[in-house]
DNA sequence: GTCAAATTTTTTGTATACAAGAACGGATTT
DNA sequence: AAATCCGTTCTTGTATACAAAAAATTTGAC
């Protein structure tokens, strides 16, 4: 149960962000929120204080707080750190995974097939979310997979669009097949520099996720 | 300059927690910290959101916020995510770094010289930590710099416990030749290992940080 | 005397009222 | 006609007032 209604509209308002009801640059006016949800300007400056801290929206000193949406530059920025980041998570979870917990990534990774042989965007969507997580909790390191989730999910909804790119799906369940190989060999960084690899937006990948961009601006 | 009175205090109030004054599981009562900096709550409660969100504190849902210091499991936790990051930042700094920068860590590194050679802890770790800064920022990624400063920054008060050990900051010295040599070489590995290994927390670093954090909680 | 229930009290969470600073517009001057 | 200065208005930041929920204390019963 979340804890307050400041956490809930603070949810509320990250997810028209990330919708696109408010585009890059948008002010988000304290009383047309207020009146929009519904309760006082105190709740709402709450939320927007959640937001400004996630780096989800920028405040500028008695001017108010704008929507903040990266830029292509602070995007690739955030995918190589995620890539090194669980570039990290493999290679440690490559000596201190269990067994359960392999044939459960296992497990996941089959339902990734099968939802991309479906056609299925979301379930495949999901299941790729709950893979890495799952390989995240494999490091036992709390922290690291607490930092890890917190990145994977501000980069949720541009990873959404990389999926749409045919084969991909394809592509991402096999590359999952040979990271799951290299730790169970105990490769450790094998399976990082696996991990990098399938994460890096690079090459093709970065002009596919430019004009990706360029066509959701529009 | 800073923005508005809250922002103050929450550095005030986080330097009270980091200095002693609030130890770990008070409470940190609302009305009580309202009088004690000649604000409303209103300022004071801003000032606690930050310091939830940084980690410093814990909220429980109608119970107040109390100051949550790191046990010795999620210090060293948060050290291994740290040495991490920092090979990232090694490796990367590696085939990015500039030749007025690697000058200039020379420099910071002769400086740090100087200052165990003159006994000056206080100097070696101003010195250390603008060290490991200026390796950040040449990784050429500001996303994964703030993201090292901003740990950095949380780890700061452990930090400052280690070098109060025999020939630590001698030794310190000695691991930042190695690895800027290791980068002059062009060896991103080289220097990444390098740097993981001078960060990371274990074996006799490990039973140091621990006596050191029983001495300090009494 | 002890345990439990109810009331009181304390504290958080929300609303509203107030103050100070910044943007905007109009008027006056060059 | 353009630019600048002053005033109005709008918005943020802070204070206070109010409500709801949880903790603590007191009172009553067994």
């Amino acid at each position: 149960m979340e804890r307050k209604r400041a956490d809930l509209i603070a949810d509320a308002i990250e997810e028209l962000i990330l919708d696109g009801t408010f585009d890059d640059g948008d002010r988000l006016d304290e009383v047309q929120l207020a009146e929009r949800f519904n309760v006082s300007r105190t709740p709402i400056r709450e939320a927007l204080q959640r937001l400004i801290l996630s780096g989800l929206v920028e405040q500028l000193p008695r001017r108010g707080v704008f929507v903040r949406q990266p830029g292509p530059v602070e995007l690739i920025e955030m995918f190589e750190v995620m890539a090194e980041l669980e570039a990290v998570c493999a290679r440690l979870a490559a000596s201190r995974i269990s067994d359960t917990a392999l044939s459960e990534l296992r497990t996941i990774n089959e339902r990734c097939r099968a939802a991309t042989e479906a056609q299925d965007a979301d379930g495949n969507y999901d299941q790729n979310d709950l893979f890495h997580a799952t390989l995240y909790a494999q490091t036992g390191n709390a922290f690291l997979e607490q930092e890890c989730l917190r990145l994977q999910r501000r980069l949720r909804p541009f990873r959404r669009l990389q999926l749409r790119w045919r084969g991909r799906m394809a592509q991402s369940v096999a590359e999952h097949d040979a990271i799951l190989a290299a730790i169970e060999a105990g490769d450790g960084d094998q399976a990082g520099n696996m991990l990098r690899q399938h994460v890096t937006v690079q090459g093709e990948k970065f002009h596919r996720l430019m004009s990706s961009l360029k066509a959701a601006a529009e």
